[in-house]
DNA sequence: CAAAGTTCCTGCGAGC
DNA sequence: TGCTCGCAGGAACTTT
């Protein structure tokens, strides 16, 4: 699910659902996800207001009011369940039989794959789904947010401060191709696999050009690299405002409604037709580095 | 068999 | 030639 335009709308529905709220009660049912948890991360988030749920690349900062910062990745596979008041009374009694899942009947998991649940002042909970465990749970000072190793070393925000001439830099030496290079966060932060192939199509580029063929001898982005850094800063908005106009619905914060699949253009369509216009090619399947490409061969060059 | 993410390890090439 | 450094590619994590 979660390359930045998710992790964002996530972030929103988070937003409106704990800012200014209590965590009265935190409760995990394992040892950790892709790392242990924090040995004390229950203790010291609970009894915590929370101030603000911000985004870096595709991590979830969680701002308290007294300088903590909980930490939350999605990996591939987690989302967020988030049950309101009102719905809370049939989350209680499904979770009294111990036999069932506590939330089973409410999401429609099992429950097996629920690893962490919060409870507010309001009467509200959220669960943390996570069938892979790829995700990452951890908290720390807000003080020392520069120094977190997973943090440090994040490239620039796609919809901020990142320009061509920035891509440029970067890319120059760099016979990987662009693809790869696209995929890499200290590059530039948020895009994934689907946005990557996405972009990638958008602007015509094949995605096993080498990273260096879009710099100047002089160092200055080429054309195409200047329509790449366009084209996915515009993929990504476009998704975000997928996401963000189905948060109305709460149960978006899931990630189930919202998602931007059905306006793939490459991303998963092998041997579909190229929906380019004028356009008549093949969409085309291809492996780098282990993973999934699609492009069409006639008109990404 | 493949999967939306990230980290770590190995192997190779460039350069000294 | 030989060594080190850094990059590039691949495996690994896990479950459905």
């Amino acid at each position: 699910m979660p390359e930045l335009p998710e992790v964002e709308t996530v972030r929103t529905g988070l937003e409106q659902a704990w800012v200014g709220r209590v965590m009265t009660e935190v409760h995990l049912r394992r040892d950790g996800l892709r790392f242990p948890f924090p040995k004390d991360m229950v203790q010291q988030l609970t009894g915590k207001k929370i101030e603000a749920v911000r985004r870096r690349a595709k991590y979830l900062l969680i701002d308290t009011t007294d300088g903590l910062v909980f930490l939350s990745h999605l990996g591939m596979s987690g989302r967020y369940t988030l049950i309101t008041p009102s719905e809370v009374p049939r989350y209680s009694e499904v979770s009294s039989s111990p036999s069932h899942s506590k939330f089973g009947e409410l999401t429609g998991y099992e429950g097996r794959h629920d690893h962490m649940e919060f409870r507010f002042d309001d009467g509200s909970v959220a669960v943390y789904t996570d069938p892979r465990r790829f995700g990452i749970a951890d908290v720390f000072l807000r003080a020392e947010e520069q120094i977190q190793p997973l943090l440090e070393h994040l490239g620039p925000e796609p919809l901020e401060q990142w320009t061509a001439q920035d891509a440029a830099r970067r890319c120059q030496g760099k016979r990987s191709p662009i693809k790869t290079t696209l995929l890499d966060q200290r590059f530039v932060v948020g895009v994934g696999n689907i946005y990557a192939c996405e972009a990638l199509h958008r602007s015509n580029i094949s995605p096993t050009r080498p990273t260096n063929k879009l710099v100047r001898k002089d160092g200055r982005p080429t054309k195409a690299l200047t329509l790449l850094v366009e084209q996915v800063k515009e993929v990504l908005k476009a998704a975000i405002e997928v996401g963000g106009s189905t948060l109305n619905d709460f149960a978006a914060v899931d990630g189930t409604l919202g998602y931007f699949g059905h306006h793939f253009q490459v991303y998963d369509r092998e041997d579909g037709p190229c929906l380019k216009e004028g356009c008549n090619g093949t969409i085309e399947r291809i492996v780098q580095s282990n993973r999934s490409t699609f492009l069409c061969p006639r008109c990404q060059k």
